[in-house]
DNA sequence: TATTGTTATACTCTATAACTATA
DNA sequence: TATAGTTATAGAGTATAACAATA
């Protein structure tokens, strides 16, 4: 019936197991990350992404709506809906920037700090929970090597170099992926 | 108006910036995998979700749909759709198990494993380039360590573990979440 | 005109439930 | 009865486009 041959069954062992796929390890662990916090946060509205604004929002660094947006790979609109639930949960507050009336500052309210105050415990559980395969020497050496990699991930610049080091690769032309049904 | 107080502007530096957490560090690789590795696999159905069947697939050691659905984290009838585009493209097949007939194996068409080829060379660079932040001497460990981290993170135990470790917290209590709008 | 944020809407992805077939 | 897979459908998440306010 078909032109395409019978599959390649390995006769030993040909490739990289599923597991050793650097996808599926970033995969796994973000995952495992976004259902322990979802579940330690209880009815923080956003669950994990809910928890990180209101940790940006607490320390102040927070900024406009865009920004936070951008830093957290959301979209704008994205944004508004996360903190119209955060504000109607008395957890955050944005505030009109004299500087620039168009846009809004985002600040934790007084009970968002506080709430903070016990997240940061719970999640901080999930972390070490999450961390403590690695034996007790390699976890600060761990942490500064992801952090690298995230700081170096999140710049615009790599993903554009990694398209001049593969031919024929483009990250702005999307090539148009077909919805996968409907 | 409003009983909540103001928000605690940090009269220093009070605690961890966004770009600490490691909820950040670890959404930020994520993202950044996915969207390369999204254009660098082209047209393959799925993206990198795809591109990990079909190594699974390759390296016959997919399974059923249900075991690699668990294995990637996705819903089974999510694994059905991907499958089916998979199989369409020409790159896998579904091979009733003669065993238990229920089972579907998943296997790599010879079109596909050589699609893979080519695939793995250029996600192999996006990894690399997501990595070369790290010193030469360093990647090798990083990964050790990160595949440690999730394989633990992959286990059912776990999450379970979490819900000991923090109080009042329960995974499989899920706080009945409110949808974001609607 | 360009930008921030909002809203309405459409779209995409995911999950739920019902069904078939095997066991 | 229980499980693997499929299908239909509803639901949740996301993005697009149009709008208001400000620069």
């Amino acid at each position: 019936m078909s032109e395409r041959g019978v599959p390649a069954e390995p006769p030993e062992t040909r490739g990289p197991r599923l597991e050793d796929e650097f996808g599926y390890a970033i995969g796994a662990i973000f995952r495992a990350y976004v259902k322990a916090v979802e579940a330690a946060v209880g009815d923080v509205p956003g669950a994990s992404r809910g928890y990180l604004v209101l940790a940006a929002a607490a320390e102040g660094e927070a900024g406009s709506q865009r920004a936070l947006a951008e830093r957290l790979g959301v979209d704008r609109t994205v944004m508004t809906y996360l903190l119209d639930d955060l504000e109607r949960a008395g957890l955050v507050e944005r505030r009109p920037d004299p500087a620039d009336r168009r846009n809004r500052h985002i600040v934790a309210t007084e009970h968002g700090a506080k709430r903070l105050a016990e997240l940061r415990d719970r999640v901080g559980l999930v972390e070490e929970h999450l961390l403590d395969v690695l034996p007790e020497e390699s976890r600060g050496p761990f942490r500064t090597m992801l952090w690298a990699v995230a700081d170096h991930a999140s710049k615009e610049s790599t993903l554009a170099e990694v398209c001049r080091l593969v031919p024929g690769f483009d990250v702005s032309e999307a090539p148009s992926r077909p919805p996968r049904h409907g």
